[in-house]
DNA sequence: AGCACGCCGACT
DNA sequence: GTCGGCGTGCTC
């Protein structure tokens, strides 16, 4: 066999590839190798075979790990693009595109050398003796000797070459495993509880042990901690000590709760709204090539219903499916719903699934065997074979865009690429939909298709509460109306949610008096107030003012810096209702395993009366008996330092009127707003997004936001606050000179200005529309190869970051 | 991104 | 005199 070349791409920042020899002409791009890298070896991915001899010396592939490819020739395409467009190496976007089981890592690996001459004690032996049976990584060697003398023996053997390190790739999907309790072998419970002394019952952990007996055990030690606060980690290790319990190392099983039951016969059958959209998307699957839809209509409009038909119409043209959804966690329903009519045709893939459950979710569609994935954002990588459709249910959902690591990406415009490369249709469906698709509707590149109608019932009442007609009329953080409101529906037994969404850490500053937020001159954007520095900051423009003593509107000097959590909330409103059950549902509440769920179920159930949270409250579940939802503060979103606030603003409201009342108890929203007549507040209370999203788009046109540019932002980070500065600087100065009249902003520090040791700074360029993945890509090398030509020395330890197209 | 190579301060 | 700090540059 002749001489080959191919070339690879490693998941490392580097954005070009290396090309390698090969004499097995079994080599295919989308097939992992494990090839020599400097001194090391390293996977990596096939992404081109040639016969173009380079002009250096290459070096030999050592092993082809995939006897197929594992990634089909139209994902390693759009792996390439989002490579171009989103500036990253090809190899992160491959990464991000391959379950974790084939990813391409690989691990360090202990061997003992074979007869070599030293005197060691028993002890040491068996070290030796365990590494070699067991063939332990080096990761677990770490761990198994932490400290005393096993730790010393083994770096003195690592020292002196009796056992060696090497690296190998790691091919094999184990289950996860995770510490659980079980009672010791041998050990009765009874008895040894009978054994007790009064006074020994007593103890903490005397108990925690009384409680484990009555638990089916073995259990999780997370989940016991979490469960109960008798289990602390002191308690259980205490009644280890004892020889009562003993821990073991169990797999988990990913939880199968997103399944449901599979009814087939409950196929809905469109009403005339829905037959109308459906026809047009059929129309479009029948002609197999690329078409995509915006599928428009409010919440309970029955979009869900139109996805499922139009899946079903795939799959009977012989074609596989894939539904994008937000974050699995939060949309269990929409995806018990598809279960229910595809049953296992489905592979739903989220992350609490563990490494093998992704695996083999990720095989039985590459096989064919399914042929309809659902996921949240990195689901639009799955193999679905013959893809036909791809819905993106609430499209305008930031969910969808990965922040870090790289590839930054959008997975609703990843969607929009891979479909049309593959010649499939896309529907795009939301109640509110951002204005980059608003936009494209206009251009001709959507199809709109609206269900106006919301058959389920009418849309709740929204009634705006002025603040500034309250100030003398508050009870605690709420308006006396909603109090009245909250009170009434307490006593009828029904449910209420308040939304106070503290998003973001920069406060801001508000007058009392007129309801005025400091706006920059420089970019539509509020301030924000930083505290340290008494200073006011548009980290857009970096246009920064000492922080103003009077309101620059209306002369007062009632000026009050704002920004208080949902924590301060619920004190505050359990004072006000000290007989109502609250439940708090934020970051910090959710965090754990099945978080929401949890919530969700103990508010759905009744066991709380009054729910308070962030806007996580506004997604998902529908709650029948919650009759009133107060928004505590609706200015916090405008305040928030982005050309998006308002669009924001009007989706949240949009999706919390959504919760309200469903079906037979009519609920009315409560807005609390100092500013009601922001255009996203007095449009949302009479559901009308059109009106707002003309405002909008006249907005950002004027100032050449997006949907009107293409925004790119640049992040420096250091440990050194000078050298993230000078660096920031130099590069916007190789930008102004690359890119003329497309205007550079910044550099200024991040909102977040230190982060883990290092500080941050931006800057950003809107471009012209036009640009594409290729003109993306000429224009930032062209741009980097400017900067290298006069970066200042010392710029190696500043990291640049790009972010294309970033949603902040 | 890692990771080795290389040049200047606190130790035996 | 050496050990080791992290700044710099490279990977086919």
């Amino acid at each position: 066999m002749n001489k080959q070349f191919a070339d690879i791409a490693f998941p490392t920042a580097v954005r070009q590839v290396f090309t390698y020899e090969t004499r097995d002409d079994s080599i295919k791009p989308g097939m992992r190798v494990w090839v020599p890298l400097r001194n090391e070896f390293a996977i990596g991915m096939v992404v081109r075979v040639h016969d173009n001899k380079p002009d250096f010396e290459t070096r030999p592939i050592e092993r082809i790990l995939d006897s197929d490819p594992i990634m089909n020739e139209t994902v390693l395409n759009l792996t390439e693009w989002i490579h171009r467009f989103y500036y990253c190496s090809w190899g992160e976007a491959i990464q991000a595109a391959l379950p974790v089981g084939l990813n391409f890592s690989s691990e360090k690996r202990l061997r003992v050398k074979k007869g070599f001459k030293a005197e060691i004690t028993e002890e040491e032996l068996a070290i030796l003796k365990e590494i070699e049976e067991k063939s332990i990584t080096l990761k677990e060697a770490e761990k198994r000797w932490r400290d005393g003398k096993g730790k010393t023996f083994f770096k003195k053997a690592l020292q002196h070459g009796w056992i060696t390190i090497w690296e190998e790739p790691r091919q094999k999907v184990d289950f996860k495993k995770v510490k659980h309790w079980q009672i010791k072998k041998g050990v009765d419970p009874g008895s040894v509880l009978e054994g007790l002394t009064e006074n020994e019952r007593e103890t903490k952990w005397v108990q925690a042990f009384e409680k484990l007996t009555t638990l089916d055990l073995p259990m999780p030690n997370s989940e016991l901690q979490e469960m109960d606060d008798l289990f602390t980690s002191y308690s259980l290790n205490r009644i280890e000590k004892e020889g009562w319990i003993e821990s073991v190392d169990l797999p988990v099983k990913g939880e199968e709760i997103y399944k449901g039951v599979f009814e087939p016969e409950k196929l809905n059958s469109l009403l005339d709204q829905q037959e109308d959209a459906f026809e047009q998307i059929r129309d479009a699957l029948d002609a197999e090539t690329f078409k995509s839809f915006l599928l428009f209509g409010v919440t309970g409009s029955g979009k869900t219903e139109v996805y499922i038909h139009a899946l079903k119409h795939a799959l009977d043209q012989g074609r596989g499916g894939l539904v994008l959804v937000p974050e699995i966690a939060l949309t269990p329903q929409t995806v018990k719903r598809f279960y229910q009519i595809f049953g296992d045709q489905i592979a739903v893939l989220h992350s609490r699934l563990n490494e093998r459950e992704k695996y083999e979710a990720w095989q039985s569609l590459k096989s064919g065997e399914k042929r309809i994935a659902i996921g949240p954002r990195s689901a639009v990588f799955a193999p679905v074979e013959n893809l036909g459709l791809i819905v993106v249910d609430e499209e305008h959902d930031n969910s969808y865009k990965q922040f870090d690591p790289a590839p930054r990406y959008h997975a609703r415009d990843v969607a929009i690429m891979r479909a049309h490369m593959e010649g499939a249709v896309t529907i795009l469906g939301s109640a509110t939909p951002g204005m980059v698709s608003v936009q494209a509707v206009k251009e001709e590149k959507h199809t709109l298709l609206h269900l106006p109608i919301r058959p389920t019932g009418t849309m709740p009442e929204v009634s705006i509460l002025d603040m500034k007609e309250y100030k003398s009329a508050m009870r605690g953080p709420l308006t006396v109306e909603l109090y009245d409101e909250t009170k009434k529906a307490l006593d009828r037994k029904e449910q209420v949610i308040f939304l106070y969404n503290r998003r973001g850490f920069a406060s801001f500053m508000q007058c009392e008096d007129c309801g005025h937020i400091p706006e920059s001159p420089e970019s539509s954007t509020s301030l924000t107030y930083h505290k340290r520095k008494n200073i006011l900051l548009d980290h857009y423009s970096g246009y920064s003012r000492r922080a103003d003593s009077r309101c620059e509107m209306c002369g007062s000097s009632n000026l009050k810096t704002k920004g208080s959590g949902t924590q301060q909330v619920e004190e505050q409103v359990q004072e006000l209702f000290p007989d109502a059950r609250l439940l708090r549902m934020d970051m910090d509440t959710t965090s754990g395993k099945d978080g929401h769920q949890k919530i969700y179920d103990q508010f759905l159930s009744g066991n709380a009366d009054i729910l308070i949270g962030t806007q996580i409250v506004a997604k998902g579940l529908d709650f029948p008996n919650v009759t009133v939802v107060g928004v505590v503060n609706a200015d916090t979103e405008l305040a928030f330092p982005s050309f998006r606030a308002g669009e924001r603003m009007y989706q949240l409201l949009s999706q919390v009127a959504g919760r309200a009342g469903r079906a037979e108890k009519p609920g009315v929203v409560y807005v609390q707003t100092w500013k009601p007549d922001h255009p996203a507040i007095k449009c949302a209370r009479t559901h009308d997004f059109k009106t707002f999203a003309r405002y909008e788009l006249h907005q950002r046109e004027m100032l050449m936001f997006p949907p009107y540019s293409r925004m790119i932002v640049f992040q420096f980070k250091s440990q050194s606050w000078s050298k993230v500065q000078t660096v920031a600087d130099k590069f916007c100065d190789a930008m102004r000179m690359v890119v003329g009249e497309n205007p550079v902003m910044g550099p200024s520090p991040s909102v977040i200005e230190w982060m883990s040791g290092k500080y941050q700074w931006e800057a950003n360029i809107k471009l012209d529309r036009k640009y594409n993945g290729h003109a993306i890509e000429k224009l930032l090398n062209t741009i980097f190869a400017k900067y290298d030509a006069i970066k200042p020395k010392g710029a190696g330890a500043v990291r640049i970051n790009v972010d294309v197209d970033a949603v902040e």
